[in-house]
DNA sequence: ACCGAACTACAACGAGCGTTGCACTTTTTA
DNA sequence: TAAAAAGTGCAACGCTCGTTGTAGTTCGGT
């Protein structure tokens, strides 16, 4: 021992490990799976190892906390993922550079929330974990609960209510002074509601009945909000 | 025995005994406390029991299915008492005979929005059921749910649906062509976004909070909605 | 090829759960 | 008041689960 040792320590503290983070975020996705499935009470260490496709054991390993802390870092991991995913999709559709002319305005709208409602099908895992995190609010912890909101519901909205500002100083619409509020209105004319007439994407939606909800939804967002 | 024997056995029969029935619903009562605090899986038959004040063998006397014929009962049961409840308010504050003036509008839809979201207060316990029948809609029988599906939301739907063809006929508003639709925008915009936004009513809202967001809501459904 | 780290299989533990049977007490009812 | 119905307390069963220790195995980096 001495200056090697010293020297190798320090390495360590500083490099987080690349390998031991991937092997973590792939117990976490697979955890998620199982979570959103069977919810936390439900859903045995066996089964998360398993789906993991590794042993109880190793599971313990890499989250000590065993089946809590795995579940925090779930959470907090498929959210951000999925906030990212929205972000992009509502980057896509609405460049904030560039206004679409009037004439485009519901046409757009209804891309952005056919993109939106996308989002349920793509992200099943993560949506189906939502569910419960609603059901099991009193038993999440609140910081974890905070932090899921922020990074979730919160980003989105935000971020929305940036787009609906954008599109009112274009002169397209009419927020009627409260931005934040024509994007949650937004939301609930279109995502909410088909999350709520399909439980949650659970019940088989025929894709001509969301399509009517879609563009039902946005045509009285539009008439809500349209710039007189 | 005998013909006295045969006499009684008829009477048994023909009668359902009252006592029985006021205690099973006593006991789901009970019950949907708990498993509205702890969810399916946590809640025990113990706790089930003592929220009820009767011991276990007393409850599997009264349901011989156990805990999982106790939670079907109790998710009918609520579902309907809510449903009622719902219905009556609608009604008062609706008369389909007596429709508001048109400047008066707003202001009934507004009380009406305030009614719809008092039942969040005024029954926690059914609607955290709720809150787990939606993660759990994989675990729950399909009966089950369609049941509660047909007398909790839907059949409020349905009766917002038909009051909404009232104040069409009346020439306050436009439901173009879909008053179903309207119904469910009405709902979006008020109750299902407060819901999201107090994550079930778990979350504190403050009053005012609360206040602009259903006059909020109802003022953008005026505006999409309103007869031209 | 080697060394250390990561991983596995296996067994065990303590606790909690749903459910049932049994003997006993209380309440209702005729 | 006496029979019958309803309720109680207790013990026990079998099962699942979370978690940990240990000894042996595989694997990545040098």
């Amino acid at each position: 021992m001495g200056s090697g040792n010293e020297a190798w320590l320090e390495q360590a503290r500083r490099e987080v490990p690349p390998r031991k983070l991937a092997k973590q975020m792939a117990i976490a996705s697979a955890a998620c799976g199982v979570f959103g499935r069977e919810g936390y009470a439900r859903a045995s260490v066996d089964t998360l190892a398993a789906e993991a496709g590794i042993s109880t054991r190793t599971l313990y390993n890499h989250f000590p906390g065993g089946k809590a802390e795995l579940f925090r870092t779930v959470v907090s991991w498929t959210s951000g993922e999925v906030a990212q995913a929205q972000l992009a999709r509502m980057a896509a559709v609405l460049d904030p550079e560039r206004p679409p002319r009037a004439e485009d305005l519901e046409r757009e709208l209804v891309a952005l929330a056919r993109a939106f409602v996308g989002l349920l099908a793509d992200y099943p895992n993560h949506f189906a974990l939502v569910r419960h995190i609603h059901a099991e609010v009193d038993h999440v912890p609140a910081e974890v609960l905070a932090a899921w909101r922020d990074a979730g519901p919160g980003a989105a909205g935000r971020a929305l209510a940036d787009a609906m500002a954008s599109l009112a100083a274009a002169g397209l619409l009419d927020v009627h002074g409260d931005p934040a509020l024509a994007a949650q209105h937004f939301l609930a004319l279109t995502s909410h509601l088909i999350v709520q007439l399909s439980s949650y994407g659970v019940l088989p939606l025929a894709p001509a009945e969301a399509d009517r909800l879609i563009t039902g939804g946005v045509a009285a967002f539009v008439r809500a909000y349209r710039a007189a």
